[in-house]
DNA sequence: TAGGGGAACTTGTACAAACAAGCCAGACCT
DNA sequence: AGGTCTGGCTTGTTTGTACAAGTTCCCCTA
């Protein structure tokens, strides 16, 4: 049973997308589209807010309100999995895990996972054939014998571990910066030691606030872009491959 | 006068800061807090909303809310504007115009800007005396006569443009990505050539949602990080000076 | 003691109503 | 012609109510 606000904010997205209201126009307003779902004014707000904080209208007071874009931003997932996002978005991709192994945690480690024992794993990840994504992943003791229990080419490990185990990766927080690629770094990815790479470190937890894993992502520059569509109440965010809509 | 569920969440965000929450703990109920505020559980309700899109509380059905931590996420204006950005957090900082001239827009920036005529600026900004940003901006031929007329050592250029026309940026789409330093740039940051820089490529619009500047952002590697706290639904973002909390 | 069944609590969804605040266009005046 | 003003429209805020859905924890039972 899916919420009533997000069946309307579904139709007027498909609307949007489909071309009904083109960008720059105006939406209708709220008590037009209220009259139209024959539901209350609130709801429609609701929906329309979703619309907002997926970046596709933009809204103030006194005035209608107007249609930004057309590319949506599907956040969470998307930012978080890897394979989410490429099957998203129609890239074939991969993965394999180089190393794995069981180990007391360092001090870092211990103080943001809050567990004294973590499973190390080590992961390339592949777009059209091509590594692109060194994984150095930190699980959390309590699940690693879940994760070791994966296969080593495991296409999505969030899905993977959702289905063995039903965990939900809920809350993440993520530092992106760029680095110089190390000598390991570059062995694995295909590209020369020092070269740029974009670096995304991220801690993970579950619904209760439970740290999950430590996470260090390099991609290789050029490869994959993060997106932010922005304003002054949301701030979506998805990952691009390469230069798809911006120019040298 | 700002809104009743702005002031509760600025009660409730500082009473997180402060401690009275714990990272971890429940905060009170909705009814609780609706009896605390004297207000309507709905009005309640919008400010935990704000506190979850900021990345502060995290929550679900049918549990209490929990704290999931105590750095905020200012996102719109600090994302958008450097100066806003480092006087927020406390840096000291600095900016000059390299060179500014005005030129036919090329084709990809008549695209994007829907203007034949723009205003090339080229920008170091300083942290604690260090450069750590090339800024090159492109800004659309309406605006072009006011960014002219701004000193060159202007240190917000987005508060001087409100000052002087009340110009808003109400709109951005970024991209971030890694690229290597190229001569010009490593001359004007101070770096060898090829090494990483992070880059933050922009199109920024005003509420009706005509674009006011295409920006090529570049940071010199380990001075700013990009910082997102994200849920299922919200991702707000933030920028971050060198590594505070992360180690290596 | 381990497990099942509820009851109480908490957040999510939906509706209705009212007023505030800001925008816009047409009417009006100079 | 140009600027001002006002009235209607639209979004923003707040309150109140009701029910749905999920969580938590206690108690009772096997």
């Amino acid at each position: 049973m899916v919420a009533r606000y997000e069946r309307i904010a579904a139709e007027l997205r498909e609307d949007i997308l489909r071309g009904a209201h083109p960008v720059g126009s105006q939406l209708p307003s709220e008590s037009e589209l209220a009259a139209r779902y024959s539901a209350a004014r609130g709801t429609v707000r609701q929906a329309v807010a979703v619309l907002a904080a997926e970046g596709l209208v933009g809204s103030r007071q006194g005035a209608r309100r107007i249609v930004l874009g057309t590319t949506r931003s599907q956040s969470f997932a998307e930012l978080h999995s890897f394979a989410q996002w490429a099957r998203a978005n129609g890239y074939a991709f991969g993965g394999e895990v180089i190393s794995q192994h069981r180990r007391p945690a360092t001090g870092p480690e211990a103080e943001r996972l809050g567990e004294q024992d973590v499973l190390e794993v080590l992961r390339v990840r592949t777009l059209d054939g091509e590594p692109v994504l060194l994984e150095r992943t930190v699980y959390a003791g309590w699940i690693a014998p879940a994760v070791a229990a994966l296969p080593a080419d495991c296409g999505s490990v969030t899905q993977a571990l959702y289905d063995a185990v039903g965990l939900v990766f809920a809350y993440g927080e993520h530092l992106i910066d760029a680095v110089a690629a190390t000598t390991a770094d570059a062995r694995h990815l295909g590209v020369r030691r020092g070269s740029p790479l974009l670096r995304q470190r991220r801690v993970t937890t579950t619904h209760e606030g439970r740290p999950v894993e430590w996470s260090d992502d390099r991609y290789r520059a050029g490869s994959v872009a993060f997106s932010i569509r922005n304003s002054i109440g949301a701030n979506p965010l998805v990952r691009q491959a390469g230069d798809l809509r911006f120019g040298a």
